[in-house]
DNA sequence: GGTACTGGTTTCGACTCGATATGGTATGGT
DNA sequence: ACCATACCATATCGAGTCGAAACCAGTACC
């Protein structure tokens, strides 16, 4: 099925294109680009191991100039915290303001989303979600990036007790809601 | 299912920019920014009603001051051609070249995704590219966006004999190969 | 202590993008 | 024939993206 796999790309790129434009209307009212919106959005995921810049550049697929300048237009806004971690002096650790928190609630896609796909079946939603992912994992792989995925569905993700986690790769204990954030380590299973 | 719309929105976004990021890449052997690289290749596609700025502004979900600037690029560096309408001077029409032509060939981006969705069964396949095709619909219906297809699933396709088409909606008569175009009229059956 | 490496920032130039203004070109009414 | 109005496209401006490359700490290794 050559002909549909195209169909496939042209339709993501199409629904992506439109995804953008709505995003630049939310974010006009803001003074927004869609890649700050993003930005915002993966902060406010983002676990301890994946809130800095650089983890936010692989994030987006940009240089880390180019994420180093709209984390300045973000930081002058006031919507994103920095600092220095401890441990390593070079990396820079960010945090979404309670400004920037309220922001990315208010600038939800979503809802226009969930009545598009309202009358499409549950189960036929659920093929769609899976077919996409491991297209995407595919891709990913093929340019050595990181899947960026939640600890439930990762290799390395250990329990230890009912609510004790572990990463088995960075040997830390775990809080339960940190094992719902994003982790730039993430290995699927 | 709200939880799944919701991861739909997500995948797809990072779908996109995934594809925005090859895009770059491609492009950047030829000066192009991924913006171009979408123009021309709508423009190899585009019918007859269709190979416009307004269209192209439309399809991009841009503005046509940014589009003219786009265009002018294009045009710059002789890959598209330009000549007004003689029936309405005000409409330019739009045309790719023959190095312009070869660039979108060149540039395609549909290898990668079949090796990605290779493994994926095409019955899957398939349910995804109607769930998508479902969405991109309601959410251009909502905005009141055209849906720009190509002829065979439009209304106003009319079959006049075997080799013969007729455009319901402009009246006239349409070439086989020019029902397999991209066209801004289109209207879903 | 020197050297290589790494996370981040800065600077530069090309380009996007929306907003606004402008200039041709139809169209419809009087 | 004339005018107002709508429409298609272009031009200009300013803010900002984006990659490339230079640069500047800290860190790690020997």
């Amino acid at each position: 099925m050559r002909k549909n796999a195209f169909t496939l790309l042209e339709l993501t790129e199409r629904l992506g294109n439109l995804i953008r434009s709505e995003m630049r209307r939310v974010g006009s009212t803001y003074r927004l680009h869609p890649v700050h919106l993003q930005a915002l959005s993966y902060l406010k995921q983002a676990n301890r191991y994946s809130n800095t810049p650089q983890a936010l550049t692989e994030y987006l697929g940009l240089t880390k100039g180019t994420v180093s300048q709209s984390l300045l237009l973000l930081y002058r806004k006031g919507l994103v915290a920095r600092y220095v971690d401890e441990a390593d002096k070079r990396v820079v650790r960010l945090k979404l303001s309670a400004v920037g928190k309220r922001l990315v609630k208010e600038a939800q896609l979503a809802p226009v989303w969930q009545s598009a796909a309202a009358n499409v079946s549950p189960a036929r939603v659920k093929t769609t979600v899976l077919v996409l992912l491991e297209t995407l994992r595919n891709l990913q792989a093929m340019h050595n990036e990181r899947p960026f995925g939640v600890c439930n569905t990762c290799i390395h993700l250990q329990r230890e007790s009912a609510r004790i986690y572990n990463c088995g790769l960075t040997t830390d204990r775990l809080a339960v809601p940190e094992t719902r954030q994003i982790c730039r380590l993430h290995t699927p299973q």
